[in-house]
DNA sequence: TTTTTTGCAAATGATTTGCACTCCG
DNA sequence: CGGAGTGCAAATCATTTGCAAAAAA
């Protein structure tokens, strides 16, 4: 866990960021909620951090979302029923399932998506930086509210 | 090409909507502009057809896009670099490759997906409905532009 | 020092909304 | 007819930006 979090610093250093006390609890927030019923907005790590010893302010949240998205260590998730992006900690591949209903984003990774960047390249031509895929459907809470099971 | 039209037009009203000059030229639009460079945003598709004989708002346009979106006519698709959602006639099952520094999307369809409904299903109890695939890289223009081939 | 990063507040701009009017069914 | 759909303009609100101050390297 606490690994995770300077590894992640490393890797930052590593594409020429500094390492700064805001980047590095974020980092350390966004590595402890990984598990967390739905992936957190922006607006929700600034209202969790905003207090802690470090301040915090949001535009510096936006940055350094932004930045650690560009260095692929975190995914950026539009659930589009809250007009709000969500972020995933990207420890491992896997892809989301997304419920249409709530907005809830549920992680999964028993489908291979290896094959996916050599063949897209081969179609196109692109250098491939990476791929995100987003399942969509009710989820099983959902399900239950709108009469569809049970 | 007509019929996809007329075809698109029975799946909305099988959907319960109703048949209006402006979600047919919309969705004309969308099928005779499948293959552009750049898949259109709202916006330019509202330029480009508010000056036909059947006027059409902005807010219309947006109307019709989320509906044909919820019927899977149409796919939503988030370059995130100009910060416009780009629209997507849904023909047939494909994923897209985006590029990450001008932002062109193009359609790929060499990598089967068939079997990730189903294992999305088992892996969260979701109901399925549909699902997304995006991949990102750098395209050729680019690659140029960029000093990365050449 | 020198450059990056941060914080604040204001600006941006895509998308949404309220309401009166139209028109499909 | 009646309710769904539309146009217009104004409102919303997540995200971005400019600039001065702070702090990595």
């Amino acid at each position: 866990m606490e690994n995770k979090v300077e590894h992640a610093l490393n890797a930052l250093q590593a594409a020429g960021f500094r390492l700064t006390k805001q980047r590095s609890v974020i980092i350390k927030y966004l590595v402890e909620n990984r598990m967390f019923p739905t992936h957190p907005t922006a607006e929700a790590i600034y209202e969790d951090l905003k207090d802690t010893p470090d301040q915090i302010s949001l535009a510096t949240v936006y940055n350094t979302l932004e930045t650690l998205v560009n260095t692929k260590l975190v995914l950026a998730i539009d659930n589009k029923t809250d007009g709000k992006m969500h972020y995933d900690w990207f420890g491992t591949p896997h892809y989301h399932v997304i419920c249409t209903n709530c907005g809830k984003i549920v992680d999964a990774n028993n489908f291979s998506l290896h094959e996916l960047p050599s063949l897209a390249a081969q179609a196109t031509g692109y250098l491939i930086g990476s791929y995100q895929v987003e399942v969509r459907g009710i989820c099983p809470e959902c399900q239950v509210k709108l009469g569809l099971k049970k």
